[in-house]
RNA sequence: GCCGAGGUAGCUCAGUCGGUAGAGCAGGGGACUGAAAAUCCCCGUGUCGGCAGUUCGAUUCUGUCCCUCGGCA
């Protein structure tokens, strides 16, 4: 048995077939799969943030899939600990960890590490952000400029809500954000091959049009009507997913079906892009063409005899 | 057929008391260290419905025609 902490990578567009292929490898490998999309941690909305089916489940242990409550708000912190402790488990039992997920900031953080900053209370959050609603966001970035110059300058004044973040940090730890990026970050704990399935919009486009068609026949509206009887507070962590926003606007009057089916894919297409500009200038990625499974399976065939013999 | 309101960027609309026009959204590019499916930055020439008239000059005024939407018939 090797020690070398040997993990995959499954990144790419939403819709562009990661889950599809995922399931491709863990027939071939003893895999655990392990999300890393922040949407798809929400219990009440399996279908529309498009999670693993079960009959997909059933092929390999499947981590961090819809285990959170649509009230509860989840950070790439809590995240990225969690997902190094079901990595650890597999590492243990043997399993080759296949992480799946399109949140870029997920995967960095889990690869190259954060700076450790403790969680901020929830007290602080919140009276930040009461503070911007009742004195702008001007007045915020007045005392960010005194407190920690050298991150106001480094974000736009516009940005409210890396303003509210350096601000948190500096009033729950008495230390800027600044300060706290210059520490040290726990070094990264793996060897990962990261894949990424390639992917242009215009070719996505289809696939996701298609997409929310099926979650509409698998029954979305009715997962979002049900969500909403149980957790009727638009601003709830969970509700902030696309999809979830469109079909709530539906119910709740205010543009017809055919209206929230067009934005619906209108946001998903305008994330799938800022996915891309994220992705595209990752240099350890290995681009491999969509639907095809070959590809990936020499790559993670090379890797996984090099782990045997390391 | 009559009355009213309109026809301006792919869409929704603002505006020009006459000097050839902007916003939001969409689209393109980018950033991204605990809300990240988030948040933010940069990029806007389009016969200003057609034709004619007045004018140095009309998208802006006048006439006429076409189209759309209301109301009355």
């Amino acid at each position: 048995m090797t020690s070398v902490s040997r993990v995959i990578v499954l990144a790419g567009l939403t819709g562009a077939g990661k889950t599809a292929l995922a399931v491709e490898l863990a027939k071939r490998y003893p895999c655990t799969v392990i999300n890393a999309d922040s949407r798809q941690v929400y219990a009440d909305f399996p279908i529309i943030t498009a999670q693993p089916s079960l009959e997909e489940r059933a092929v390999c242990p499947h981590e961090l899939y819809g285990f959170l409550a649509c009230r509860e708000k989840i950070t790439a912190g809590v995240f990225m600990r969690l997902c190094q402790e079901r990595v650890d488990n597999a590492l243990e039992q043997g399993r080759l960890p296949l992480i799946v997920g399109g949140t870029g900031l997920y995967l960095r953080s889990l690869l190259e590490g954060l700076a450790p900053i403790p969680d901020i209370p929830e007290q602080v959050r919140n009276d930040l952000r009461e503070k911007l609603k009742e004195q702008g966001l001007a007045s915020l970035r007045m005392v960010l400029e005194k407190v920690d110059p050298e991150y106001a300058a480094a974000i736009h004044p516009n940005d409210p809500q890396r303003t509210l973040r350096a601000l948190e940090v500096h009033t729950a730890t008495g230390k800027s954000l600044t300060w706290w990026h210059a520490r040290p970050v726990v070094k990264p704990r793996y060897t990962a091959l990261k894949l990424g399935i390639r992917m242009e919009l215009a070719a996505l486009e289809p696939l996701l049009a298609r997409r929310i068609d099926l979650m509409l026949l698998a029954g979305a509206l009715e997962e979002a009507e049900t969500a909403w009887k149980s957790c009727p507070d638009h601003d709830a962590p969970g509700w902030s997913s696309i999809g979830c926003v469109e079909l709530l606007g539906y119910l709740r009057g205010e543009y017809g079906l055919e209206r929230a089916r067009e934005l619906w894919f209108r946001n998903t297409r305008a994330y799938a892009k800022r996915q891309l500009t994220w992705f595209r200038k990752d240099e350890d990625m290995h681009w491999i063409p969509p639907g095809e499974v070959e590809p990936a399976l020499s790559l993670v065939r090379s890797f996984w005899e090099q782990g045997a013999e390391g």
